[in-house]
DNA sequence: CTTTTTTTTCATAAATTATTGTTAATACAA
DNA sequence: TTGTATTAACAATAATTTATGAAAAAAAAG
């Protein structure tokens, strides 16, 4: 298992730091943002297993940060951590889609307690082996490999990653804007064309097998079709 | 969706009944044990979604009971409520298993939220298949089919939207107006005659049993009308 | 820093679906 | 019954969506 890797953003110099160091001492993976725009940008580039998210913070507070994030699709864990007591910001902060909130000061093994309880549920849709069978194929996803009888062919993260998606709904239409949004985090046009090259190929590496095809569902997205025998 | 179940053990007779009648009132189904040894009954009796446990009972305290639970091999949801703002109590909640802590007097809202916010998390989410039949067809949404026997019709997105609009209103008129609003977020002469078309085909794909028809209703729209046997 | 691999962008073609135009049929009201 | 509005059906056209090769850019590896 690799680390869990964290994002927080909190703007104040000392507690920032002193959270960080405790979470790298603890064994996380640790980035960290002292303001709201910094973290938006880091939101927007990596993937994390957690955020914790000051509320106040300049240039963007954590609710609106949180907001993105669910905007994106993402439903990472959020933590909020504020400063004051007050009972609006702990509603809103989970409107917005938060899991758990802790207020400044706070208690070091709180924090590590919340955040366990809650990575404990949302890990477990972890299976270790991500293994994939599909008509004669095999897609091993971590090893980037497609099987096909005792011909191996490589594949790169990113066709690993179409693949894998289209296999774990098989049989079933799938949206683009989902897989967008899941694989390229990005819904825009030419991410959709980007896809698109790559569903181109994925086929050539299906087409070995006549049983199994990418079936486009018009103005829907792909269905990834085997023919039973 | 059923309702979701939870145990409430807890003792003091006027705040249990307030949190029981709330979340009842909520739409929860709510078992609600006033002591320790009941609580323990219950959840080897029952089978709940989330455990509300006081942690000062009398019998028996809940760090106890959580710890049986969590013996038991069930990894149910539970919340801690407490009296004491005491941060060993905290700590100890989350050792023994616990997901989250609660602290009197709370905000009920809170604790609403705190308890979605978990359930979100243990749920996996179902993807609500939406399917509607009408007599001898069954209609598939999102798979964009339409079933006969062992027929399958693959059919476009607005013909689905469409028919599904027309299947929710099975022999009950439905206004053109509302439809194209609907569907075609524009209720013009166009749209409308583009609307037409669209029954046409649907008109088509339903003609292979005669018990059901898309009737026109004069100057208001149309009618989904099933034959019953 | 250079090479190699992967990913994205671009241009264009092809496929599919949606809309529009036209004409005929039907229903309703006067 | 007759005139008018509404609806049906089909064909033609338009618009949208997807496919694919090749080139450019970016990222990773050496």
């Amino acid at each position: 298992m690799s680390k869990v890797k964290i994002l927080l953003a909190e703007d104040d110099p000392n507690l920032g730091f002193v959270i960080k160091d405790n979470l790298i001492d603890k064994g996380y993976d640790v980035i960290h943002c002292v303001n709201g725009l910094d973290a938006e940008r880091a939101i927007f580039k990596d993937k994390f297993d957690i955020y914790l998210l000051d509320v106040m913070m300049p240039k963007k507070d954590g609710f609106t940060l949180a907001k993105e994030i669910r905007d994106k699709k993402d439903d990472t864990p959020i933590i909020f951590i504020t400063a004051r007591e007050m009972q609006e910001d702990k509603l809103k902060g989970f409107t917005v889609g938060g899991d758990d909130y802790i207020t400044k000061p706070f208690n070091f093994d709180e924090l590590i307690m919340r955040m366990e309880a809650i990575l404990k549920r949302s890990k477990p849709l972890a299976p270790e082996i991500k293994e994939f069978n599909m008509g004669a194929f095999t897609l091993k996803v971590d090893e980037l490999k497609l099987l096909h009888g005792d011909k191996i062919t490589a594949i790169t993260k990113k066709e690993a990653a179409l693949l894998e998606y289209l296999a774990k709904h098989i049989n079933q239409p799938v949206r683009r804007e989902d897989m967008l949004v899941k694989i390229w985090k990005d819904d825009s046009y030419f991410a959709g064309r980007s896809m698109d090259v790559y569903i181109t190929k994925l086929r050539k590496y299906l087409k070995d097998d006549p049983n199994i095809e990418i079936q486009n569902v018009h103005g829907v997205g792909f269905k990834l079709a085997v023919k039973e025998a």
